[in-house]
DNA sequence: AACTATTTATAAG
DNA sequence: TGTTATAAATAGT
């Protein structure tokens, strides 16, 4: 259709093909086009030009992503099944490696130990060991620490109070009273009495505590032991 | 183009529809060639008629999966990144969990102790003696019940060995020789000696290593703690 | 499904 | 880019 008849075959000379390709590209969408609303019928037209170059139609109503589900649906072929494939493969294995860590946890809360022998038993139990024994050395020093932070407190605490005391003592020296009663002048035996207390206190909340029943409220229950 | 011009608006008649749908849809499969071939151009065609029948074009030299990815590439436009997009969070929800599982068995190794405050220590503490009691009472469990077994063989071939001897003797008598000199008929002194050597030998084999560099041999280290 | 009058697309200028 | 002679597509039969 035009002054001559052309052989369809690719056009050689660049600007001849690339004029050629703008009035077809255009023709070839009006006829998409007019096919959608003819036709009731949906389309989806990709073209790339020979410097690469995009052109899209697609029917209203719809979307390229809408129509390629709907390809992929028909044809049964998935498109991304590569991509797909790839990520349920490093999701398998990471499955598998969350399941090897929650048995290793387990066993080492004393749980599923049927599988082992003998001497993955005795490895254990000389891991337990080890680590208890750090854990426990931590314990106290944590706890040592906290004394000696709860040491500090008093003793300032206790400043602060002698000092309003003094003051009181003061005022009520100018109203001609005596409070000498109330004043406790050993520093030591109010900060023992204090730290005692406090360190005693949280020492029994743990040994009244049967042992079992805590781990879970102590952050030692396992991480979402039933997800994924 | 045809015996009259027609408005483009959907045609009502349903059978007039599907018979321009079919020859207008070979006509563009036509142009969408013609254009592929004449300007060497790359073309992707999906028509769904209003009956839900498919028809496809696509340029030689190519496929549509090729022409779909490189839609996306040009339009930056991630078709599957809804699905893409549900996957990768999957993904780092399973990472998470495993960091913490890991952090969860460091710390039930006595490592990565830091952030612990003096309750979680006790509770570690506690649970770790638990599982240590546990492992323990497993491990003489194991140990006993395959002292059974060596028992059993033990008596087996004690068995096999008195029937041996005996055979031989009586060969030997036949020969008028005396060999009661090498028959020890205590079956308990033979088996106790054997199922105490055993023992003996595999219990000290664990004395004498140190605690911490058998772990992973014993298959108690970290599983692959530096994967994912 | 085939024909053809007519419209539409487009090759060449 | 716009024009136009001609090829191609197709609406109605």
């Amino acid at each position: 259709m035009g002054r001559g008849k052309i052989e369809i075959k690719k056009i050689e000379n660049s600007t001849n093909r690339q004029v050629t390709y703008s009035k077809r590209r255009s023709g070839i969408m009006k006829k998409a086009n007019e096919l959608t609303v003819l036709c009731d019928a949906e389309v989806s037209l990709l073209m790339f030009s020979s410097t690469h170059k995009l052109s899209e139609f697609c029917s209203e109503s719809t979307n390229q992503k809408k129509i390629f589900d709907r390809y992929q649906q028909m044809t049964g072929i998935n498109l991304w099944s590569a991509q797909y494939e790839k990520m349920q493969n490093t999701f398998n294995h990471l499955s598998q490696i969350n399941r090897n860590l929650r048995r290793e946890i387990k066993q080492r809360m004393g749980e599923e130990l049927d599988g082992l022998d003998f001497n993955e038993l005795r490895g254990l139990e000389q891991n337990l060991e080890e680590a208890l024994k750090i854990v426990r050395g931590r314990k106290y020093h944590v706890i040592g620490t906290q004394t000696e932070t709860y040491k500090k407190k008093v003793k300032n605490s206790e400043e602060t109070n002698k000092n309003l005391l003094r003051d009181l003592v003061n005022i009520e020296m100018k109203d001609e009273h005596q409070v000498y009663g109330y004043i406790d002048d050993d520093p030591n035996s109010y900060e023992g009495g204090l730290a005692l207390a406090n360190g005693g206190s949280s020492m029994y909340e743990f040994r009244v505590q049967p042992s079992q029943p805590n781990l879970h409220g102590m952050g030692y229950g396992l991480h979402e032991l039933r997800l994924a």
